[in-house]
DNA sequence: ATGCCTTGTTTGACAAGA
């Protein structure tokens, strides 16, 4: 079996033990973890290592930041989104091959602030996601694409009011741009499993969201077709949420059986 | 009503998050 999640920590140096704790707990393969907040020399990678894990980290100044923990060995094949440049550089996405699977961590741009430069930029990654993923599908590459989206499909993602009907995780272009990974093949791991529902991944830090079960699924794991044909299970770890200083994002977990042969 | 928290940085208000 091979367990990997997907969780937007916000801060990794506030979340540090949040993040031990899990590893002790659910002992993922593969942990992609964003908005770490630091730079790379910052990542607490002694910390990880002394619980059994290697870090690959993609750090920057104060925003972003992406970090791709294992225990397994590995190989690095992406440090940014091929076909995505901005300037100055933004820490969104980190790539590596691990146990027969590409592990694609991603941290979409929420959208919404920088005005309509900042809402391309959101659909700039998004139209270079798919065209990364049609080039591994077309090489018979075995992938997940995991991260934080910053999208909600569809309405049942989101609680009624917890967003704006303009709100770029809602937009019309923002689904129609999720809708292009699926239509190519992939797989939403959680809807596959539970079509139908509320499994919301987020909840703001404001106005007693959490209290209120005023979420978001903006974190997902898409599959490529063989990866899906192996789906176990897929869950968000709803119990971090209501610990003390959590990440307003929790866990997505998702387990695989083993590939066959 | 772009605020209600939380983070990092420019250490005292900002910007950004979603």
């Amino acid at each position: 079996m091979m367990k990997f999640a997907t969780w937007n920590v916000n801060s990794i140096r506030q979340r540090q033990d949040h993040v031990l704790d899990y590893l002790a707990r659910e002992q993922p393969d593969v942990l992609a973890l964003q908005e770490i907040k630091c730079q790379t020399e910052v990542f607490p990678v002694d910390v990880f290592r002394a619980a059994g894990y290697d870090s690959i980290v993609v750090g920057q100044k104060s925003y972003n930041g992406v970090a791709i923990l294992t225990r397994h060995p590995h190989e690095v094949t992406h440090t940014a989104l091929p076909g995505w440049e901005t300037d100055p550089a933004q820490a969104r996405y980190v790539e590596i091959r691990c146990r027969g699977l590409v592990f694609g961590n991603l941290y979409l741009p929420n959208g919404n602030s920088g005005g309509s430069a900042g809402y391309d930029s959101k659909l700039a990654f998004m139209e270079a996601l798919a065209l990364h993923a049609r080039g591994m599908l077309l090489a018979g590459q075995d992938f997940v694409l995991l991260g934080d989206y910053n999208v909600c499909p569809t309405d049942e993602d989101y609680a009624p009011g917890a967003l704006s009907p303009d709100d770029a995780l809602v937009r019309p272009q923002s689904r129609a741009a999720f809708r292009r990974l699926l239509w190519l093949g992939l797989t939403d791991a959680l809807r596959a499993l539970h079509p139908v529902g509320r499994f919301y991944t987020f909840w703001d830090y404001q106005a007693a969201a959490w209290q209120r079960d005023s979420g978001l699924r903006i974190d997902h794991a898409l599959l490529s077709p063989r990866v899906a044909e192996r789906l176990l299970t897929a869950l968000p770890a709803r119990d971090e949420r209501g610990k003390p200083q959590p990440s307003d994002h929790v866990p997505l977990a998702v387990t695989l059986a083993d590939a066959p042969g």
